[in-house]
DNA sequence: GCATTAACCACAG
DNA sequence: CTGTGGTTAATGC
């Protein structure tokens, strides 16, 4: 059977508010494509004529803004709109996007995603209620990273993948330290140091890139306190 | 002053 | 790319 938008897995909350007729619209509007871990899926600065939906996989958000190293903004995970901010706000993509798991993406045409949102209230509604969502979350990410110190932000960071995206309190971390610094906003050396220190404490086992948290309790204290 | 935190640099795997 | 050690600067008690 090829997949389409009505037997789609992954489909958004929203676009099951679709009607046939709009589904089939959204089908015949919008192209699908896989990218492997590294791929680049969208770049700050472009021009950008899309809405782009992950079906699968996880993604980081990156901007470079005015330093000449990147900043990680979040990781997110399948399956998420990215880009309604760059595509629907303004025309230039305010961010980059790269894969960092193999990630199957569907690009929907921007005027296609316009259309949608105009001719169906209950899909407006369900993608309104998703960004309202991730503005409190930025929000709160915001306020954490000025009031939390970065042993803190590493336990948040830890604890986020266990919960949000492996389930896990054993999973394989697909950041490399410096990216984890950049997410957290500090240095590469101060996120070994940190991990070394919740190893030595008990906290957490930790093999290169295998992480094993040990004591979610005590870790979401030092979350907690900063 | 003294302690804590973290950035920057350097060097070894 | 990582981990560690030394140094320095800022901040708070």
């Amino acid at each position: 059977m090829i997949e389409n938008c009505f037997n789609c897995k992954f489909k958004s909350f929203a676009a099951s508010k679709l009607t046939d007729e709009q589904t089939v619209y959204l089908c015949d509007n919008n192209s699908s494509t896989v990218f492997g871990a590294g791929e680049n899926i969208f770049k700050e600065g472009a021009l950008s004529l899309n809405i782009v939906y992950i079906k699968t996989g996880l993604v980081k958000l990156h901007m470079k803004g005015l330093t000449e190293h990147e900043h990680l903004i979040k990781i997110v995970k399948a399956p998420n709109y990215l880009g309604i901010p760059s595509s629907v706000g303004d025309k230039i993509n305010q961010y980059s996007v790269t894969a960092i798991e193999e990630t199957s993406v569907c690009f929907i045409a921007l005027e296609t995603f316009q259309n949608l949102l105009l001719g169906n209230k209950d899909f407006a509604y369900q993608i309104i209620v998703d960004l309202c969502k991730k503005e409190l979350e930025t929000y709160k990410s915001c306020l954490h990273k000025i009031q939390k110190q970065s042993a803190g932000l590493l336990a948040d960071t830890l604890l986020n993948f266990a919960s949000s995206i492996y389930d896990s309190t054993d999973y394989i971390m697909p950041l490399s330290r410096q990216e984890l610094a950049d997410l957290i906003g500090t240095s590469r050396e101060n996120v070994s140091r940190n991990l070394s220190e919740f190893q030595k404490d008990g906290l957490i086992h930790i093999d290169k890139k295998n992480v094993k948290i040990l004591d979610v309790k005590r870790l979401k204290t030092i979350s907690g306190l900063g």
